[in-house]
RNA sequence: GGGGAUAUAGCUCAGUUGGGAGAGCGCCGGCUUUGCAAGCCGGAGGCCGCCGGUUCGAUCCCGGCUAUCUCCA
């Protein structure tokens, strides 16, 4: 049975049992910075199971992307070596949220094993928490499992947590019952301790299906308090199941998997078997995850999950080198990913074209690291070599890795071509030291505390009418400790109703102030998303707060409009920024990420060259017509989200969604109709997004872009300002323009040829002065020339000239020198600034000879004048306090000279 | 968030007791050549990333900033 039909039968099986079919998550979770990728299918129902959130359905299946890069059984070097650790898998899970229990999860469960997919079921075992008679009477009596193939295990009492799932310490929790495949006997393993369920760990029992039963709400204590709505939250390995039910002993060897290795053996041309069996399997179980990510808007990058796509593609790449693959494959090798699972995952193929090249870029990033590394080694091994050493040391190879990014396996392979070896041991430590220092400064986003109500009874849910309203009545709910800015304690409150946005989405959150009973004010500095809604961030100690907000009665909530009305014309000002771009660049520009403050928008995109001067023009133009077309900004709350994809709403890539969203329109109107060539009443702009915006179009003001760069590879930014700022930047640009204009005294027109003329003739005159110096300088010379000064067997020149800079000075040096030709000494003299210069310069012939030094000559000479110097045998210079001492320098250079000549 | 490295001509990079900025490729001009990713000669092109400090003097030493590369989380 394929891959394809397991996916879409056990969809089909718990639809059939009035479970809604919910499409798979995005990998790259949005607003939850404790998880970098979507590691499991109740992932985006966390808000429906702790009853925050609410769905049309109580019962749900879907088969979830998932990604896992850390763990014990997911660390990166180990995936791909043994036959079921992955990166990226996918996990089919069926829920209840608060219907059915155990008994039908478990039943059903059963029974799409073994009467739907027909799995022999005296090979199935089952483990169950020690204490949940309930579940091992369901398994024993209901499916008649004997009794000998159902295991309890863990107790808490003793701190073992086997079979018993939990969020955190607290929260919600409950026991769980796992469904293991016996692969039979020659599975085995020769563990000491016996080989059986909850004993070993080994390959043959095979864990196919947690059902895990929230129960129970824990405190602080472990206290466990049965939960109002009961839940069920079930995984299933489609990769292990898969396997099962093709009768192979790896998931590598399943169908999809198969189709990836066949397509690298044909890349590299080796056959599937032993270490490069291996190497094949890494490349296919990586692959799959770069596709899955980067189309999920993950984007290889040097921190973050970006990070993690990097060391997961470069890892893929490095055991395509292995293979003797020279070139860049792995983008050949993504395209059968696509093929094989785009029927599944259509966004795999709707963003194909986007995905390939980011996998192609980066991939060849990583060679230009590794010929840049190669570099370096080779600088290594000569010094190895020069200091007769066998072995590259640990912190050789670990500065190639930390800082060059050069793999310590390949650093490996080259010491043992140039028969050396490698400490790995030594590397180990560094790379221990260096996970231990970056360990230490872990406190980040910590000091949060949980809320902490003000009377007893009134939920915890905050509601957000900032869309419409700037000023509200309303009553504080609750306070939490909010952590410390550095500039003291900061506290989060949350209140029935708030015009206070929080920072999201890219715009920044509101501030303003709270009006309390007794008429004292809280300026709120912050606003941020929590799951109860907008968390106003005041300073002050939470007990001190407490005492001033007392029982929570009514206080004024006044949102800073004058902050609040400029960020809404630089949100609205995006969405037609970003509208424009695809009229101008075409429909490939997506968002990569913006921000959105009072000051300026900042706009980052999918594009891969400069804008030029004239496409910046293009958009800036386009936008402000958006703007004296002034329609209205249609704000549309609650739509369904496949109603809004199906209107062709841009959502933001990356970006999580509930099942309902806000769409903000924008038609086009007639000026813009004409001016693109439009059909009447099209739209200029549609897109999810939940931040506060102008009313029309109009209100924007007048747009300008300040700047347009690169971010990272293949995305642009742009930076513009609107209304107040871009009047304000008009301003300036104005004033500059006038003062430039009576500099040249002329009125607006040809500045820029003006200015050009002047440099011309600016450089026209200057070399002019340069070479009329040049002239009366040598001139100057002439006479000294002509009776050079004889000290013991060399000819001695020492004057002063009129060299305005270092360069003159050298110049003249040169010339004197030369003419002199041989045994001939020059000392210049020259004043600029207010300040000495001695120059010393030597025929080649003395330099050779070696018992005179420029340097040294001039150390003496400036030394007497009171005035420092140095230089190199044949050329030297110092500098002198004033004019008069020149004098006095050129006057002991006779005696100087004498002294030091043979 | 924390560390390491790099920033020099359009591109790839050299440049150490701190003392006149270089090469190769590319570009422009001339010559040569039946043809070629050809040859010869000449030329243009640089605030040596930005700001400050030390120094008589900084591409070089020190500090800060920015950008890029890279490792760890």
């Amino acid at each position: 049975m394929k891959i394809s039909e397991i996916r879409a039968r056990f969809l089909a099986f718990f639809a059939a049992h009035d479970h809604t079919i919910v499409a798979s998550s995005t990998l790259v979770p949005q607003d939850d910075p404790t998880l970098l990728f979507t590691n499991a299918g109740m992932n985006q129902f966390k808000a429906v199971f702790t009853g925050i959130e609410t769905r049309g359905y109580k019962r749900a299946a879907s088969c979830q992307k998932c990604m896992r890069v850390s763990g014990k059984h997911n660390d990166l070097e180990e995936v791909g070596k043994d036959a079921r650790h992955h990166t990226f898998f996918e996990m089919l899970g069926n829920w209840s949220f608060g219907d059915y229990g155990k008994a039908e999860s478990l039943r059903w469960g059963h029974e799409f094993l073994v009467r739907d997919l027909g799995l022999d079921p005296d090979r199935l075992w089952f483990a169950v928490y020690k204490d949940d008679d309930e579940a091992f009477a369901v398994i024993h009596e209901q499916l008649g499992v004997p009794a000998a193939r159902i295991r309890r295990l863990g107790d808490l009492a003793q701190g073992d947590e086997e079979n018993f799932w939990s969020m955190g310490d607290t929260g919600p929790c409950g026991p769980c019952a796992e469904m293991y495949y016996d692969q039979g006997e020659s599975m085995r393993c020769a563990n000491p301790a016996g080989c059986a369920v909850g004993v070993c760990d080994c390959d043959r029992w095979l864990e196919l299906w947690n059902h895990v039963f929230m129960q129970f709400d824990r405190d602080a204590q472990g206290a466990l308090t049965p939960l109002p709505m009961q839940s069920v939250d079930t995984g299933l390995g489609l990769e292990r199941l898969a396997a099962v039910l093709q009768g192979v002993q790896s998931n590598y060897q399943t169908d999809l998997f198969q189709a990836i290795i066949r397509r690298m053996a044909a890349i590299c041309g080796r056959e599937p078997r032993g270490e490069d069996l291996i190497s094949m399997q890494v490349i296919a179980d990586h692959a799959r995850a770069v596709v899955f990510t980067i189309t999920d808007g993950a984007v290889p990058s040097n921190e973050g999950r970006g990070y993690v796509v990097r060391r997961i593609l470069r890892r893929a790449a490095r055991h395509g080198h292995r293979l003797g693959v020279e070139r860049p494959f792995l983008h050949s090798v993504a395209e059968t990913v696509i093929d094989e699972m785009g029927d599944a995952y259509p966004e795999l193929r709707d963003r194909r074209d986007r995905v390939l090249p980011v996998i192609r870029q980066e991939e060849e990033r990583f060679l230009r690291t590794l010929s840049a590394g190669l570099k370096i080694y080779g600088e290594i091994r000569d010094r190895m070599r020069a200091e007769k050493r066998a072995v590259v040391s640990g912190e050789e190879a670990f500065k190639l890795h930390d800082t060059y990014g050069f793999p310590v396996d390949l650093t490996a392979v080259m010491a043992a071509e140039d028969g050396f070896g490698v400490d790995t041991e030594g590397f180990a430590a560094c790379m221990e030291l260096q996970r231990a220092q970056s360990g230490k400064e872990r406190t980040f986003m910590q000091g949060i505390g949980a809320w902490q109500p003000l009377r007893a009874g009134s939920a915890l849910r905050g509601r957000f009418t900032g869309y419409d309203e700037l000023c509200e009545t309303s009553e504080v709910l609750a306070i939490r400790a909010g952590g410390d800015d550095g500039c003291g304690p900061l506290a989060h409150l949350l209140c029935e109703v708030t015009p206070f946005y929080p920072e999201g989405g890219g715009q920044v959150g509101d501030t303003g102030a709270v009006r309390l009973a007794d008429g004292s004010e809280l300026a709120v500095i912050q606003t941020v998303k929590s799951e109860e809604g907008p968390a106003l961030v005041v300073r002050g100690e939470l007990d001190e707060l407490r005492a001033r907000l007392g029982a929570g009665g009514p206080v004024t909530l006044a949102v800073d409009a004058a902050r609040r009305l400029p960020t809404m014309r630089h949100h609205t000002a995006t969405h037609l920024l970003h509208a424009a771009l695809r009229r101008v660049l075409g429909p490939h520009v997506e968002q990569a990420g913006s921000e959105v403050t009072p000051e300026r928008l900042r706009f980052d995109f999918r594009h891969d060259r400069p804008l030029t001067r004239d496409q910046i023009a293009r958009v800036e133009d386009l936008v402000n017509r958006a703007v004296l077309d002034n329609q209205p900004v249609l704000r549309r709350d609650d739509v369904p989200l496949a109603q809004a994809r199906a209107a062709g709403a841009m959502a933001l890539f990356g970006e999580k969604y509930g099942d309902r969203v806000r769409m903000i329109e924008i038609p086009g109107g007639f000026a813009l109709a004409r001016e693109l060539g439009l059909p009447d009443g099209d739209t200029f702009s549609l897109e999810l997004c939940g931040g506060t915006h102008c009313d029309a179009t109009g209100d924007v003001g007048p747009f300008r872009i300040t700047s347009e760069g690169s971010v990272a590879a293949g995305v642009r930014r742009i930076e513009a300002v609107a209304g107040e700022a871009a009047i304000a930047l008009t301003g300036a640009d104005r004033a500059q323009l006038a003062a430039l204009g009576d500099v040249l005294r002329r009125e607006g027109g040809a500045y820029a040829t003006q200015v050009q003329a002047l440099q011309a003739e600016r450089d026209q005159l200057r070399r002019e002065l340069q070479r009329a110096r040049h002239a009366s300088a040598q001139d100057g010379l002439a006479d000294a020339l002509a009776r050079p000064q004889q000290v013991g067997d060399v000819r001695l020149v020492a004057v002063a000239v009129p060299a305005e800079n270092r360069d003159a000075l050298l110049q003249l040096g040169d010339h004197v020198r030369d003419r002199l030709g041989a045994r001939g000494v020059v000392v210049l003299g020259a004043t600029w600034d207010g300040k000495g210069s001695l120059l010393v310069t030597l025929t080649p012939d003395l330099v050779e000879r070696g018992d005179l030094h420029a340097g040294d000559l001039v150390k003496e000479l400036a030394s007497r004048a009171g005035g420092r110097g140095g230089g190199k045998p044949n050329t030297a210079q110092a500098g002198l306090p004033d004019a008069a001492s020149v004098a006095v320098a050129l006057a002991a250079a006779g005696e100087v000279l004498a002294a030091r000549t043979r």
